[in-house]
DNA sequence: CACCAGGCAAGTA
DNA sequence: TACTTGCATGGT
């Protein structure tokens, strides 16, 4: 890691990270993540959410579930146009199947199908194999590497930047990988902590950041008002 | 009516 | 390398 660059946040410390863990945690209460059957339903549904409401996601796989193509076979020979349509109510539909198709194939390719075989990869080959994959990215990736694979790596989304920023714990500018890093680095590398955090901050971001007079009622606002602008020292 | 959601890749300068 | 844009439905 070269250098120079700061990867250091004045105010994000584990002690502030355990803090804003508990305080969560007794607000919402455990959050069973992931909201999914099967691993490969995970796979699936981390695809499908990208940039998009979960509530339309589920919709997405219900239908995947009534015309059984919720499975390797399935996904990888249903007529693209076809999968296409049952994912609709998910939105990007187009590139999203493609998006799937891309992984299913990965799958069947390399591993001959055989999904447990490439969940027991090592984390990094993992990981590696999935951001190889057109329409996989660090967040989708991730998601599947701690909700499918069960390996204590943590996810960053976009609340996970936006309450964190709100809070002035981080640089705005910071990337995924400072974000992660520093997640990791103050905390246990425990998976089951790693699942309760994130699904916490995106239960916080879904229930207090989308509207301003909810805002009021977020539980960390224990650590006090807020400061929108916040930049670095 | 406008706005946005548990991102990502491709295009532009 | 650093911005910008396309992708799209369904809920508030």
């Amino acid at each position: 890691m070269e250098d120079s660059w700061e990867t250091d946040f004045p105010s994000l410390t584990a002690q502030r990270l355990r803090e804003m863990y508990t305080l969560l945690l007794d607000h919402f209460g455990p959050q069973n993540w992931w909201p999914a059957e099967t691993e490969l339903e995970v796979m699936v549904g981390a695809v499908l959410t990208q940039n998009t409401n979960w509530s339309n996601v589920e919709k997405a796989i219900s239908n995947l579930k009534k015309r059984n193509l919720l499975s390797l076979e399935g996904l990888s020979t249903v007529p693209l146009v076809e999968l296409a349509g049952d994912i609709r109510p998910a939105g990007y539909f187009n590139i999203k199947a493609k998006r799937l198709r891309n992984l299913v194939n990965f799958i069947v390719e390399r591993y001959e199908g055989d999904l447990s075989a490439f969940l027991d990869e090592e984390t990094q080959a993992l990981r590696e194999g999935l951001l190889s994959v057109k329409g996989i990215g660090p967040e989708t990736a991730d998601s599947i590497l701690l909700y499918a694979a069960r390996r204590p790596v943590f996810v960053v989304d976009t609340y996970t930047h936006r309450i964190l920023g709100l809070h002035g714990m981080i640089y705005e500018e910071a990337g995924y990988h400072e974000l992660q890093q520093f997640f990791m680095g103050h905390l246990p590398e425990d998976h089951v902590l790693f699942n309760e955090f994130h699904a916490l901050i995106v239960q916080t971001g879904k229930t207090y950041c989308r509207k301003k007079p909810l805002c009021s009622r977020c539980p960390l606002l224990e650590w006090g008002p807020i400061t929108p602008n916040w930049t670095a020292s």
